[in-house]
DNA sequence: ACGATTCCAGACTATACAGTCTGGAATGCC
DNA sequence: GGCATTCCAGACTGTATAGTCTGGAATCGT
């Protein structure tokens, strides 16, 4: 047929959504993707069309990386508690330049232009998505003890689910491991009423 | 002298800010704001500087305005819990617009370069501002004895910051009054383990 | 009335950047 | 070998937009 890709797709998009992770959509110019994928104008746009779709591109690939990952961790931990306190002790515990970087999807929703329906709905499924993960974990911490079962699976994951983006965007400005282990001690608290087994 | 400013500098402002707001600051052209603002090109240069100097002074309004009638309605409220449902069922009550629009400070958060000293400076010392006033609230709930001795004000306070700025984005993305509801609920409880007085 | 300042309208410049096009070399399949 | 495809480098176009400049009218104080 023809001559071969030289490069690999999948790793040049995982560094084109790092790029736009750091810097956000706006700030992230084709020529510095070009720089940071490692190939020509050309080949970018061949393989991956516009900015726009390569934005999206990252995104999914950012959000299937990421969900995927939170779901194994809360399905294996034993203690659910355990699970939630990982995810948050966890963001705390990140490095400044990590903190700085932020979520890719949050920081999306908050640059996103209102008018742009397939962002929007992009980033309400994903959020349905995260959600749903969360439930059902809290499901499972009601069955094992670890929670009352007077509480609201659902509402309690909304609730982690606005906690990560309150913490990401708290650590996005100040990197403070300290203040950010204190609100995760906090949020975690909701495990505290559990009924006896 | 000579010919007066015939436009409200304040009121013109107020506008700037509003369609900041609503839109974002690279979303929001020169052009829109002189038709927001109801004054010429000149006019704006001359009495505000450049685009980025605009924002700064928007940001500034919002700042005074947002905190002075947060601060002003938690020390006048009797009861410090709930002044905090205030805040928090009041935000999940917002109009779909509202929502949309969300936090011109948060919005700032996640749209700016993170090279750029000036924006975090300015976010960070707003951060601390709005922490020092919660704190201030907690530490009366403490001595009124809505809240237990034991907690730690300055947490509890970061706590209401992450849990407030993960409403905003969540609400921005689907204006659920009913989830939003949900989480600001799970989040007061951190009242519930008041010491008897 | 006169000068200083402000107003508006709009022309103009400069720049950044997305996206297209050209050309020539390299690689694999038939 | 020859064709199709991909690669890279870079020129080129078009557009959006921030910011400056010009000119002429309006409004104030003296």
């Amino acid at each position: 047929m023809a001559r071969p890709k030289e490069f690999n797709p999948e790793r040049a998009l995982a560094r084109a959504m790092h790029l736009f992770w750091c810097l956000g959509y706006e700030n992230t110019s084709m020529e510095a993707l070009m720089k940071e994928m490692g190939i020509a104008k050309q080949s970018l746009y061949d393989t991956f069309g516009d900015k726009r779709s390569l934005y999206l591109k990252a995104l999914t690939h950012y959000r299937d990386q990421t969900n995927s990952q939170g779901q194994k961790m809360l399905n294996e931990i034993p203690s659910v508690r355990d699970g939630f306190a990982k995810l948050l002790y966890g963001i705390a515990a990140e490095t400044r330049a990590k903190h700085e970087r932020g979520c890719l999807l949050l920081s999306a929703n908050l640059q996103r232009d209102p008018k742009d329906a397939v962002i929007r709905d992009f980033l309400r499924d994903n959020q349905a998505r995260v959600e749903a993960i969360f439930r059902l974990a809290l499901v499972r911490a009601q069955k094992q003890g670890e929670l009352s079962a007077k509480d609201d699976p659902a509402a309690l994951a909304r609730f982690f689910v606005v906690t990560i983006q309150g913490m990401r965007s708290m650590a996005r400005l100040r990197s403070d491991g300290k203040a950010l282990e204190q609100v995760a001690r906090v949020a975690l608290a909701v495990f505290r009423s559990a009924d006896p087994l």
